[in-house]
DNA sequence: GCCAACGTTGGC
DNA sequence: GCCAACGTTGGC
């Protein structure tokens, strides 16, 4: 099993909102990076673990855990006009941009920007490394356990 | 709103 | 294949 830090606005998509959709899940569409997508692809598997990141908004931090819920399949606004994912190279016969579901999991106090940055064996957290915008990050199994044992606990 | 950092595009 | 220009991200 793989750890993972996913980031999400929360004015598009909170980790409330995760929690009140359907089933406690939601696809994750929208990815237009390849290299996040690529991580989608080619590493994620169904019962990954994943930090829920709260981006552009007052208070960036890391707001709960949610889990991979499916396999990859192809993004369906790639292929919608109307959406603003749209992606006018990408066929039904050669997607180019892919999703999986996300299952929510908890929700944790905020575990915020400058807090992250505040502990030296979260260093090398991809999400704390200068000018770093990838929307999806690989977690080490140390870094996991520091963040939800340490600085998620009680509080 | 600013701006640094980054990814993508397209002319050559 | 290079690289300048452009658009986007995201913290502050």
């Amino acid at each position: 099993m793989r750890y993972w830090l996913m980031k999400s606005e929360p004015d598009e998509f909170s980790i409330d909102d995760l929690a009140a959709s359907p089933g406690r899940r939601a696809p994750w569409s929208g990815v237009r990076n390849y290299q996040a997508r690529n991580y989608m692809r080619d590493e994620m598997r169904p019962g990954d673990r994943v930090l829920f990141y709260h981006s552009s908004c007052p208070e960036p931090g890391i707001a709960g855990i949610a889990e991979v819920a499916s396999a990859p399949y192809p993004d369906e606004t790639q292929f919608d006009p109307k959406s603003e994912y749209h992606d006018p190279k990408a066929t039904r016969g050669a997607p180019r941009w892919v999703q999986v579901d996300v299952k929510f999991v908890a929700k944790t106090p905020l575990v915020g920007l400058a807090e992250l940055r505040r502990h030296k064996s979260l260093a090398g957290m991809g999400v704390l490394q200068r000018g770093s915008r990838l929307s999806i990050t690989p977690v080490t199994k140390k870094e996991w356990e520091y963040i939800t044992e340490r600085l998620m606990s009680g509080s």
